[in-house]
DNA sequence: AAAAAAT
């Protein structure tokens, strides 16, 4: 991977690889809004953007030999010293925060740890894992203790069950892929293109049909493409990158490290990680998430995978990294935070994954993110493979893209819910006061198979409405923002094992997390986003099966009731009288309909390859998945799209983006003439 | 209004 990269200046070198106790050799912090691009902190002295990456082939790197042997001083340095089998206990306390309890789940795997090192033929993780010996990779035993773990007997644990099943649904959330060279789809799990151990994972995971998303992620990632996947977390998204990160990794074997001065010997004195894939994502529950994922696919494999977040020990994270860290997953202020101490280094990065982009650009992570991928040593664009995934894609989702993808190919991914209709929406009108008792009257009628995960819009009501059932007598349980971690991690862990079917939640809950087994989404409150709204009722209905969506609807939500009537419409539901005669009523807002502007519903998830209209019509440049969109990609401009149409983001509001044709089914319903539609933030 | 995140 380093081949072909430039040198870098040696004070460069210096200053990013001292030893982290060393004097700080960089320049002063140079805030990531005062940065140009490609010009991190480190680059003193205006040094051209030979990229970050330039660090790699510095003269003191030793590489040259076998890889196991330049990787072996990342691994496990004290070797038998941690080594060990005594951190079982894990086992039974494991179910969420790993950090919490000291050490993160993986420990089980880890073994005897007594393999490592001996000659440097061998990057060993100890004897329960794999190695890359000799250009090869040599997967570990069998450990049956961490593969119940990892994929569940399915007795006691109905979330692990559960894994995905009814994929013939699947087949009907539709994919659009477009960009240059396009590789053809996959439909099965098989090698070629797919690594024969990460098949077997596959299989132990009880997956056994692509989803839609993998089918293109696959062949596209394993191509060496650039990926912008607009797709949520139902849709499978996480096996899309995880599959062929890992399956490239099976073959290919680590990296070489950098700053290594041969010998195995450890250059400076800080353990540091050099990943070679780092998976960012907005929350703990996230990367919890993503981390459980790679765990499977990575079991037996020389990957290991680590996670680290914010509120937790660094301590334990730290001593997890030095073990080694080939995959990282983590939420953007930590990593920054174990960059800053030294202990992670990103010039071996090979593959970049942003997960729920958007998201993280809500919660104000730019500047983060931007000093991640940008301002640190990661290598450049060029030299690394990144995907980004994003419900949506606004502007300012399409500018990362512009500034962290090359030559992307764009998929969009239909709405998992709302379009493939797993879902069955109801809209009952209830008056504030009267919620209390028909929320009482589902519950007694719905019966007690399956969750049910009830949206409120307050913390406060959260905890009154949880109590409130609770008195009633219903097992119930409440998780927000005010609860603490553990208490968070607790509510949802009596949710998904079913002890606590009913789940009263904020927005905490309303996106991406993947929870089994909801059959029924009760929107007590409704929020007054639409786009929330489907993130909401998108808790059930997943992995393809159907779920029930109920919506407490009276007229303090007319400000959604336009975009509810247009979404109903999209996803073939029923629409009750009253949303039509409130919408007639006017909500007040002037201009088309809901005043929403064009950040219409289609936002959600709806997107379009921007590269492929001249211009990004809309001011937010998003769509809808209107109609006959799919099949027909029209209009894609001829192969210079991308180059040419890449600059203009900037672009103008004025309405006339719609030309692309993909509207012409017509069911965004109207298009009108609005102008400027980002004004409705 | 709520949520999230490095401390």
């Amino acid at each position: 991977m380093a081949d072909g990269l430039q040198m870098g200046n040696l004070s460069l070198q210096d200053s990013q690889h001292a030893p982290q106790g060393g004097p700080p050799g960089r320049a002063a912090y140079i805030p990531p809004h005062l940065r140009g691009r490609n010009v991190g902190p480190s680059m003193d002295g205006g040094a051209p953007p030979p990229g970050p990456s330039a660090g790699f082939s510095a003269p003191r790197d030793a590489r040259g030999g076998d890889w196991a042997n330049a990787n072996a001083p990342n691994f496990s340095p004290r070797g038998p010293a941690n080594g060990n089998t005594s951190w079982n206990p894990m086992e039974k306390l494991r179910p969420f925060d790993p950090y919490a309890y000291g050490y993160p789940g993986h420990a089980g795997s880890y073994g005897g740890g007594g393999s490592y090192g001996g000659g440097g033929g061998a990057a060993a993780r100890g004897s329960g894992d794999g190695q890359w010996r000799d250009g090869k990779h040599v997967p570990g035993p069998a450990n049956p203790r961490l593969e119940r773990e990892l994929f569940g007997l399915g007795q006691d644990d109905p979330s692990k069950q559960h894994t995905g099943i009814n994929f013939s649904n699947y087949d009907d959330i539709p994919v659009e892929a477009s960009g240059q060279d396009v590789p053809e789809p996959v439909n099965t799990f098989t090698n070629p293109p797919l690594d024969d151990h990460l098949i077997s994972n596959i299989k132990l995971a009880s997956y056994v049909t692509p989803t839609p998303v993998q089918k293109y992620s696959i062949p596209i990632v394993m191509g060496g493409r650039d990926l912008m996947a607009c797709a949520q977390t139902g849709s499978g998204k996480t096996g899309g990158f995880l599959f062929p990160i890992l399956s490239q990794a099976f073959q290919t074997g680590p990296s070489a490290a950098p700053q290594q001065a041969g010998g195995g010997q450890f250059y400076g004195r800080q353990r540091k990680a050099y990943p070679t894939s780092l998976i960012l994502a907005p929350t703990r529950e996230l990367v919890s998430q993503i981390y459980d994922e790679a765990r499977k696919f990575a079991y037996r494999s020389w990957v290991r995978p680590c996670v680290v977040y914010g509120g937790a020990d660094i301590g334990s994270q730290l001593r997890q990294i030095e073990r080694g860290c080939d995959l990282l997953v983590a939420t953007p202020g930590r990593l920054v935070d174990l960059i800053e101490r030294g202990r992670i280094s990103l010039v071996n990065i090979k593959y970049l994954v942003l997960d729920e982009a958007d998201r993280m650009l809500d919660m104000g992570f730019e500047p983060q993110i931007r000093r991640i991928v940008e301002g640190e040593d990661m290598p450049r664009v060029e030299d690394r493979q990144t995907l980004m995934f994003s419900a949506t894609f606004p502007r300012d989702i399409q500018m990362l893209a512009r500034d962290f993808l090359k030559d992307y190919v764009f998929l969009s991914v239909g709405r998992v819910g709302s379009t493939s209709e797993n879902i069955t929406q109801k809209i009952e009108y209830v008056e504030d006061a009267d919620k209390r008792s028909v929320l009482l009257d589902i519950l007694h009628t719905h019966g007690t198979t399956g969750l049910t995960l009830i949206f409120v819009e307050t913390k406060r009501m959260a905890d009154s409405l949880s109590d409130f059932l609770i008195n009633q007598r219903f097992p119930a349980t409440a998780i927000h923002g005010d609860r603490t971690q553990r208490e968070r991690e607790r509510a949802l862990e009596m949710f998904r094992n079913g002890r606590c079917p009913i789940l009263v939640a904020t927005a905490v809950a309303a996106r991406g997390l993947d929870i089994p087994n909801v059959t029924h989404v009760i929107n007590y409150d409704l929020p007054t986003d639409i786009d929330d709204y489907v993130h909401r009722i998108g808790r059930t209905g997943r992995a393809g099966n159907t779920g029930i969506a109920t919506a407490f609807f009276n007229r303090g939500n007319r400000g959604v009731v336009r975009d509810m009537i247009d979404l109903l419409k999209e996803a073939h539901q029923e629409v009750p009288s009253f949303l039509e005669s409130i919408a007639r009523e006017g909500s007040g807002y002037g201009g088309r309909g809901g005043g929403r502007g064009g950040r219409g519903r289609g936002s959600s998830n709806a997107t379009r390859d921007v590269r492929r209209f001249g211009g990004s019509g809309m001011g937010s440049g998003q769509s809808s998945f209107g109609g006959g969109g799919y099949g027909g990609a029209p209009s894609y401009g001829g192969s210079g799209g991308y180059g040419g149409g890449a600059p203009s983001y900037g672009g103008s509001g004025s309405g006339a983006g719609y030309g692309g044709g993909s509207y012409g089914g017509g069911s965004y319903g109207n298009p009108s003439g609005a102008t400027g539609p980002s004004s409705w933030w």
